[in-house]
DNA sequence: TCGTAACGGGG
DNA sequence: GGGTACGTTACGA
C-alpha cells in the first residue's frame, strides 16, 4: 500500500522528468516518469492541415497530430502540438498563436506537473488514512518589542513542535533553574534551534508538516533567519531546501515530497466565524478557550528574571503548536479527500479556492471526454465580463426590523446544484436550436436544451450521485472509523457541488457563463419564495430571507416552535425536486435585524453571531469595538434598548470629557509600501512623516499605531504616532463621529434612536414615539 | 461619487 | 514556474 504525497518535475539533461513522492509501508519511494511530454492544442483559422504544415516549421515542436475534439458542443478537428520541454511552451504557444493559419491555442497554460496529474489515473493521498501518516505541526516565537516582527533584526527565540505520535518539543536557547518541563530542549543558539527542528522532522520521518498562517509568517520567517544564521533549511525528502513560492498574492512554503499545509486558509474556507485567529478557530472547533499571551508580553517574559513568566511563554508556545496540530488533524481528512477527488497533490489542493477546485475537476473530466478546455479569459475579456451590468442575484427580502425572539433558521443547502442539474444549466445547452421555445426557460429568459446532456450538469450529477452513495453507505456501516471517513467524503463532494454556481459567475473562470449564473439565481428566487409562502401558510412570521435561507418565528414556547418548524420543513421538502432540501440550521433565543445583510443573533449559550456589523478590525479603536459588543449584549441578553442607548451616551461623554486612555483610542494601520510609493497618503502615513521629522524611523510593513489629535486641518493631518501624544490630547469629535457612532448607530437607529440623541444632543425620543 | 489603500492571519 | 487572490470598507480628492 502506498500513498502519493507530492509530485513535481525536474529537468534531467534537456528532458523534463516527473517525480512522484510516495509514502509506502516500508518507508518512502520516489518514482519518475520520463516519457510524459508537454502538449497543447491549436484551432485552425480555416484548414487544419495548413496549420499543421506551418506549426511543423516552428522550433521546439516534437510532434503534431490532427485530433477530433468537442468544442462548444461540436466535433471539431484540432491540432495537437507536442513540445520538447515545458519551459519552451510559452514561446511556442505565442508562435502558434501568431500564425495566420491558427485561430487560437488551447490548454497551453496548464502547469506541467498539474497536467500530468490530470491526465494520469494516479490518485494522490490514496489510502492516506491506512498508511498512518506522520503529521507534525510547527510554530515559532520571535523577539520584537514594537511594530511588525522583522527577520532582519528580531531573532526566533523558540520553535515548538508536536506530532501525531505524541512527540512534543520546544527548542530555545535560554532557560531558568527549576522549570521542570520535559519537552523543553535548551540549545546554544538560534541557529541550533532551527537545526534541531530540521533534524527532528527527518528523524521522526514526518510526512506532512502543518502550521497556522505558516505560508505567510512562520516559514518565510524561519527561511530568512536560517539564511542569516547560516543554517540550511533542508526539509525536503530529497534534501532540498524549503522554497518560498508566490501563489497569486500569497506565499506558499513548499517542501519537496513532504507537503507543508497551512491550516489557516483551510479554516477560512471550511468554517464560518467572524474571526480566524488560532484561538478563535480552536474555540469554535473544540469549545475550549485557549490560553493566550499578548504579543507585547513575549519580549517582556523572555527578558524577565521571573521563572514563572518564562515558563508561561514556553507553555504558550507549546499550546499554540498543540492546538495547531489538533486543528490540523481535524481539518486534513477533508483536504485529503478533495485531493483524491480532484487528483491534485495536497500541497496544491489545500491552497486552492473553490473555483480552482471546480476548474481542476472540470479540466480532468473534459480530458476524459475529449472536450477542448476553454482558455482563461484575457485581461480584456475579464474586464468586459466584470464590467457588464450586474445581473439580478439572489432573493434578499428587507428584514422585519427590530428585536425578535425564538428564531428558527432554515437553509437550502443544495438549492443551486439541484437547479443546475434539473434544468440542465450549461454554456453548451444554452439557447439550442432543437427544443421548443418555452420548454425549459428560466425566469431570466434563457432557454436550456432538454435533449442533450450538458457537460457541467453531467459532472455535477456524478458528484451528487457519488455523494448520495457515500451517505447511504454511512447509514449501513457500523464501523465508526469508516463512518467518519464516509462523512468526510460526502462533505468534500458537497463542497464541490456547492461551488458550481459561483464558478459560472466567476469572471476568471474558463467555463464562465453569465446566462447560466443569472438563470440559476432566477430559479432560486422562485424556490425560496415558495418556502416563505409555505412558512406563512403554517402560521410563521418570516423575519428575513436571503438567497437560500429563511429566518422564521411564531409566538409560543421554544419546543413547540421547533416542532411546528419541523412540520413545515417536512411539507416544503415534499414539494421540492428530489435533490433539493430545506435544512434546519439553528435556533436562536433572540436576534436584532437592521437591514439586508446586517443583523445579530444570540444563541442559547449567549453566543453572538454578528453579520454585516463587524468592527473587529485593527483599524477600529478598542473603545468602538467594546461599546458595540456591550450594546448588542444589552439588546439581546437584557432586551433593554434604553440601556444600550445609555451605554453609548456614557461613552460619548467619556470621550468628550477627554478621559479615555490613549490605548483605547489607538488605531493600527499597516504601512504597506515605502513612503515614496504612495499616491494618496492616509492618516497613518502623515503621522509617520511627522514622527520622522522628530527622528523616528519607519519602513514598509510596519504597523503604525496612531491617535487622531486636535492639531491640524484634515483627518490625515491630525493623526500623530501614539508615542508623541499626551494622554487626553485627542480629537473627541473624530472618535465620536468616525469610530463610536459608526460602530453602534446602525444598530440603534433601527430601534428609533437618533444620532443626535446618542451623542447627547437633540431631544429625547422614546421607543413609543417611533 | 470615484479611485486608492487597507483589512485578514502570524509575533 | 505551461502561474500572479478576494471581497469589502474607509478615506481623500
Amino acid at each position: 500500500m502506498k500513498t502519493l504525497l507530492d509530485s513535481d518535475y525536474i529537468t534531467v539533461g534537456d528532458k523534463a522528468q516527473i517525480r512522484l513522492f510516495y509514502k509506502t509501508s516500508k518507508g518512502r519511494s520516489i518514482e519518475t516518469v520520463s516519457d510524459f511530454k508537454p502538449y497543447f492544442y491549436a484551432l485552425a483559422e480555416e484548414d487544419v492541415e495548413t496549420l499543421k504544415g506551418d506549426v511543423e516549421n516552428l522550433s521546439q515542436v516534437e510532434e503534431t497530430k490532427v485530433v477530433e475534439m468537442l468544442w462548444k458542443g461540436r466535433k471539431t478537428n484540432v491540432l495537437k502540438i507536442v513540445s520538447t520541454h515545458p519551459k519552451e511552451v510559452p514561446k511556442l504557444r505565442e508562435d502558434v498563436r501568431n500564425l495566420e493559419s491558427s485561430l487560437n491555442v488551447f490548454e497551453a497554460d496548464i502547469p506541467f506537473a498539474r497536467r500530468f496529474m490530470l491526465d494520469s489515473k494516479i490518485t494522490p493521498m490514496e489510502h492516506a488514512e491506512d498508511v498512518e501518516l506522520n503529521i507534525a505541526s510547527v510554530d515559532i516565537e520571535v523577539y520584537n518589542k514594537r511594530g511588525e516582527p522583522n527577520p532582519n533584526r528580531n531573532p526566533i527565540i523558540m520553535i515548538s513542535y508536536a506530532d501525531n505520535k505524541g512527540f512534543e518539543r520546544v527548542w530555545t536557547f535560554k532557560t531558568h533553574e527549576g522549570l521542570g518541563l520535559d519537552y523543553l530542549e535548551v540549545v546554544d543558539s538560534e541557529a541550533e534551534v532551527i537545526r534541531r527542528f530540521v533534524e527532528t522532522v527527518s528523524e521522526r520521518k514526518i510526512d506532512i508538516i502543518t502550521g497556522y498562517n505558516s505560508d505567510n509568517f512562520d516559514f518565510p520567517y524561519i527561511k530568512e533567519r536560517s539564511v542569516k544564521t547560516g543554517v540550511k533549511l533542508c526539509l525536503g525528502v530529497d534534501g532540498r531546501e524549503l522554497k518560498m513560492e508566490r501563489r497569486g498574492m500569497n506565499n506558499g512554503a513548499r517542501i519537496t515530497g513532504r507537503p507543508h499545509i497551512d491550516v489557516y486558509p483551510i479554516a477560512r474556507k471550511v468554517l464560518n466565524i467572524p474571526r480566524y485567529r488560532l484561538e478563535d478557530v480552536y474555540e469554535h472547533m473544540f469549545g475550549i478557550v485557549k490560553p493566550d499571551v499578548n504579543y507585547e508580553d513575549i519580549p517582556i517574559f523572555w527578558d524577565s528574571k521571573d521563572v514563572g513568566e518564562f515558563k508561561t511563554l514556553v507553555e504558550y508556545s507549546l499550546s499554540d503548536v498543540k492546538t495547531t496540530l489538533e486543528i490540523s488533524l481535524e481539518l486534513l481528512p477533508l483536504e485529503f479527500e478533495l485531493s483524491r477527488f480532484i487528483r491534485q497533490p495536497i500541497y496544491e489542493t489545500s491552497r486552492m479556492s473553490s473555483s480552482q477546485r471546480v476548474e481542476n475537476l472540470l479540466i480532468r473530466k473534459a480530458h476524459s471526454r475529449n472536450i477542448l478546455v476553454p482558455n482563461r479569459p484575457s485581461g480584456e475579456q475579464y474586464d468586459s465580463r466584470a464590467g457588464e451590468e450586474k445581473f439580478e442575484g439572489a432573493f434578499v427580502v428587507e428584514p422585519k426590523r427590530g428585536i425578535h425572539d425564538n428564531i428558527v433558521l432554515f437553509d437550502f443547502r443544495s438549492l443551486y446544484p439541484s437547479i443546475i442539474i434539473s434544468h440542465n444549466v450549461d454554456p453548451d445547452t444554452l439557447e439550442c436550436d432543437c427544443c421548443p421555445e418555452e420548454e425549459n426557460k428560466s425566469p431570466a429568459g434563457h432557454k436550456f436544451c432538454t435533449k442533450v446532456d450538458g457537460f457541467i450538469p453531467h459532472v455535477l450529477g456524478d458528484v451528487i450521485k457519488k455523494r448520495m452513495q457515500f451517505k447511504s453507505r454511512m447509514k449501513e456501516i457500523g464501523d465508526e472509523r469508516e463512518k467518519r471517513l464516509l462523512n468526510v467524503q460526502q462533505n468534500a463532494l458537497k463542497l464541490i457541488a456547492n461551488s458550481m454556481y459561483g464558478y459560472y459567475g466567476f469572471e476568471r473562470a474558463r467555463w464562465y457563463c453569465r446566462e447560466c449564473a443569472e438563470s440559476i439565481t432566477a430559479w432560486g428566487r422562485e424556490y425560496i419564495h415558495k418556502a416563505m409562502e409555505f412558512a406563512e401558510k403554517d402560521g410563521f412570521e418570516v423575519i428575513y430571507g436571503d438567497t437560500d435561507s429563511v429566518y422564521i418565528t411564531k409566538a409560543g414556547e421554544k419546543d413547540e416552535i421547533i416542532k411546528d418548524a419541523k412540520k413545515f420543513q417536512g411539507k416544503i421538502n415534499k414539494e421540492l425536486p428530489e435533490a433539493m432540501d430545506l435544512e434546519f440550521e439553528g435556533f436562536y433565543t433572540s436576534g436584532i435585524f437592521i437591514t439586508k445583510k446586517r443583523y445579530a443573533l444570540m444563541d442559547e449559550q449567549g453566543k453572538l453571531t454578528i453579520k454585516g456589523l463587524e468592527t473587529r478590525r485593527r483599524d477600529w479603536c478598542r473603545t468602538a469595538k467594546e461599546t458595540q459588543k456591550q450594546v448588542l449584549d444589552a439588546l439581546l441578553k437584557d432586551k433593554d434598548p434604553d440601556k444600550a442607548a445609555e451605554i453609548v451616551k456614557k461613552v460619548v461623554e467619556e470621550i468628550k470629557g477627554g478621559g479615555v486612555p490613549l490605548a483605547d483610542l489607538a488605531i493600527n494601520t499597516q504601512m504597506t509600501r515605502s513612503l515614496g510609493e504612495y499616491v494618496n497618503e492616509g492618516p497613518h502615513i502623515q503621522a509617520v512623516r511627522k514622527a520622522m521629522k522628530k527622528g523616528r524611523e519607519f519602513k514598509q510593513g510596519d504597523i503604525i499605531t496612531y491617535i487622531q489629535t486636535r492639531k491640524g486641518s484634515s483627518i490625515s493631518d491630525r493623526a500623530r504616532i501614539i508615542d508623541f501624544v499626551d494622554e487626553g490630547d485627542y480629537d473627541a469629535e473624530y472618535y465620536v463621529n468616525n469610530q463610536l457612532i459608526p460602530a453602534v448607530f446602525r444598530i440603534l437607529e433601527s430601534l428609533g434612536y437618533s444620532e443626535d440623541e446618542l451623542k447627547g444632543l437633540g431631544k429625547q425620543m422614546s421607543l413609543g414615539d417611533f
